[in-house]
DNA sequence: AACTATTTATAAGA
DNA sequence: TTCTTATAAATAGTT
């Protein structure tokens, strides 16, 4: 893939050698990581170069990638296998920091922290990736709400024959409620005769305050859920 | 490299993930060994597939390499008082499963995943930090593309100085197209006035104050990327 | 398993 | 080193 076909054979030219090294280097790491993703595996990719700096990939920690690999492949290993066991503390540790310092840079880009040296597209892929979880968040939220309604429908309900039931021997009975909305969210009812039922229900959720939170600017006793309607 | 522009992200069609899969293994161990061929290099390749299958690549053998890399890694390390912390080991082992997990779950939380415990509250806040966000991440893109558009707009000033001359012989050239590719993002240039060189210029995105906003659907060039640090 | 239309990688040149 | 470009190589979708 070039101007030239490629011969394989070590390139005898020192400058051609070390360019080709640096560039297939990349071409090679895109492809590991290409294959990881695309295709769910697990990849580890070491490189060495004829002055042994040392490269590596792999998408799931490098480390351990290939501590599965020597398992796997026990029997073919030496008895020096085993006293690397005494190393796997080694191994457990370095690994471990390497994911967690993997994981806090994640989750600080999805917190929208230390941005600044994102390439676009990297900050595009973050930016759809957002936008997908705050739509999964949106219909878990709905979701539940939705739940909590039916619930609370099916209490209703029973409160209601209970009273009209009771309504019967006396006076006929204007039943109503300040609101309810039935297969809408929220239900909010608000009794003021405290009869027979639960007092007052209210149901839904109450804005919690966090450090971090932009405001939902709206007060929240409506059930109207913010940009849900263009989903 | 084929009839579809590839989208850095798991193949969710099972066949087209197993055939991938299969290709694209064999594309990347022809890699790695011509870049160990050509460059004279030390090449190690571990490939494990979802279901577990292993398959590896060296060409001075894997473990060798493998144990070279374990060797040059763990010097990496403090490896001097190590072993009389030995005992720590077992803590701090235990306190960073522990961090990664926490730090697993919170991930998840801001990918949208795993959501189906978590309290109404608990969603709420998501949200607005998921929110949140979203808008600093489209804040950084918008930077960064004004950035790049500053660096156009001298370009095409530049262009203009040399249009500008060249028209003093000639007749003036329409040089000109809507889509300027540089460095492989794709940049569209909106010109109102077409004759002189007189540009507006509109880089990329248009800000949309929605959280949830239709995703952008030009093809995503993601570049995502997990587990590597070349950002 | 082959076949291509395309995309992607990269060798050479600047 | 980095960028550009012409071309080889890889491969996604198809048959």
């Amino acid at each position: 893939m070039g101007r030239g076909k490629v011969v394989l054979q070590r390139i005898e030219n020192k400058i051609n050698r070390q360019v080709t090294f640096s560039k297939r280097r990349q071409g090679i790491l895109k492809k590991a990581q290409e294959l990881a993703v695309l295709c769910d595996a697990e990849v580890a990719l070491v490189i060495i170069s004829a002055k042994g700096k040392v490269y590596d990939y792999g998408n799931v920690g490098t480390h351990k990638t290939l501590e599965r690999y020597q398992k796997c492949s026990y029997s073919l290993q030496d008895s020096t296998a085993i006293d690397r066991e005494s190393q796997n503390w080694h191994f457990e540790v370095a690994n471990l920091r390497h994911q967690h310092a993997e994981l806090e840079r994640i989750k600080k880009h999805l917190s929208g922290e230390d941005l600044h040296d994102l390439s676009i597209q990297y900050l595009q892929q973050l930016e759809d990736d957002l936008d997908k979880a705050l739509l999964k968040v949106r219909r878990e939220r709905e979701r539940q709400l939705q739940e909590q309604n039916k619930h609370l429908q099916k209490q209703v309900d029973e409160c209601q024959r209970q009273h009209s039931f009771n309504s019967i021997q006396a006076a006929p009975q204007s039943w109503d409620s300040n609101a309810v909305e039935n297969n809408g969210y929220i239900v909010q009812l608000n009794r003021s005769n405290p009869v027979e039922c639960e007092p007052t229900l209210q149901i839904g959720y109450q804005y919690v305050p966090s450090a971090t939170s932009i405001a939902r600017h709206e007060p929240t006793q409506n059930n109207y859920i913010q940009g849900w309607n263009m989903l």
